[in-house]
DNA sequence: CGCAAAATGGAACACTTATTCCAAATAAGG
DNA sequence: CCTTATTTGGAATAAGTGTTCCATTTTGCG
């Protein structure tokens, strides 16, 4: 029988979601990543392909993390303002606590490889369709339950608190400093009253 | 005497701009500026020193005209509200005229080089800043003026202008549809009555 | 006109890139 | 214990990277 593989796969991916992350996809070297994930460089090209499908899994893999955490988050909170600056908060204290200032992995993604890369819009894209979505059903649950005025737009404000958050995330890079950053998204979440 | 340049800098700078703009520091070779620009190998280096120093150049020339178009257009008008909505719909128009998706310069090389590129910082958070103090000022105008409520914060609002205008390149990248980019930026002006 | 200084074209260089290949090491089942 | 399938380490490869160099061409002025 064959030798077992000496590496758990899902612990590499997030090493190579920490590389790809901070330093994007086109500064990340295959011998980067070599160094970086603590296995063979062959295991990396017979486990994952090469170098843009592993990336792919990778972006594919914070997503997923990212989604879950906010879906629990969500899920707990049924103050829909609470949930909300929570949410958007997430982007606030990434950026203060994060020492790298790495930002957010599928906004850099975003910017970095749209429109010359085909492969990746599907992936952000569906990344805001599902957000956006969550964001409204919480937004209309709310609503229903008396939280939030009929009159207002949720959709509209879905989408608001989508860009908000990605603003956020682009401005956290530059000036991290927590209190104008906390200031804006109680400016954005006032829109609710 | 020397031989003349048989180029205009400034025009080989601003296809410089195109090509950084389109495709990010890391993507671009020397070889596809010499490809573009019309200019020989050589006279890059003579001119402009190295890559480096070229997309500097080009990161602020981009600054320069971007800043000096803000300017006049809120020079030129008097109604805070319909100021900042021009300023908000550069955005949304750029996103939904441009074919080719680029986005903003300053914030894709925000996204991309920040961290790992110390030269960057400085430039991305002079513009911010510049940014933020005009609008802060044309707030403040508009509010000596009558045209805003004394209660209101203008200080914050520029912030918020300025984040939602990030947020609006990043999201018009994924999906440049005007309408919803519009709702946005109206929900965000709602925040001046 | 001819001199001098700059621009030009393209070869050359040293290095890094992603990827492939192969011999050696390894571990589980018969 | 030995076979066998797989991993592993590292060399090898071919293309691309930024940069330098140099012989040639070109231009404006004395």
């Amino acid at each position: 029988m064959p030798r077992t593989k000496q590496f758990d796969e899902q612990v590499v991916l997030e090493r190579a979601v920490e590389l790809f992350w901070k330093q994007g996809y086109h500064s990340t070297s295959m011998q980067n990543l070599v160094d970086h994930l603590g296995i063979n460089r062959a295991s990396m090209y017979t486990t994952f392909g090469d170098k843009k499908q592993l990336f792919l899994r990778a972006i594919q893999h914070y997503r997923k993390v990212n989604a879950q955490g906010m879906a629990s988050l969500l899920k707990d909170e049924p103050d829909v303002r609470i949930g909300l600056r929570r949410i958007l908060e997430l982007a606030v204290t990434e950026a203060t606590a994060d020492a790298d200032r790495k930002g957010c992995f599928v906004v850099n993604t975003t910017t970095e490889l749209i429109p010359n890369d085909p492969e990746v819009l599907p992936i952000v894209a569906e990344n805001k369709e599902q957000i956006e979505q969550s964001i409204y059903n919480y937004l209309l649950q709310g609503q229903q339950a008396g939280q939030i005025a009929p009159e207002i737009d949720v959709q509209v404000i879905a989408s608001l608190i989508f860009t908000t958050y990605n603003g956020l995330r682009v401005v956290g890079k530059i000036d991290p400093e927590s209190a104008t950053l906390r200031r804006t998204v109680e400016a954005v979440l006032s829109l609710l009253d």
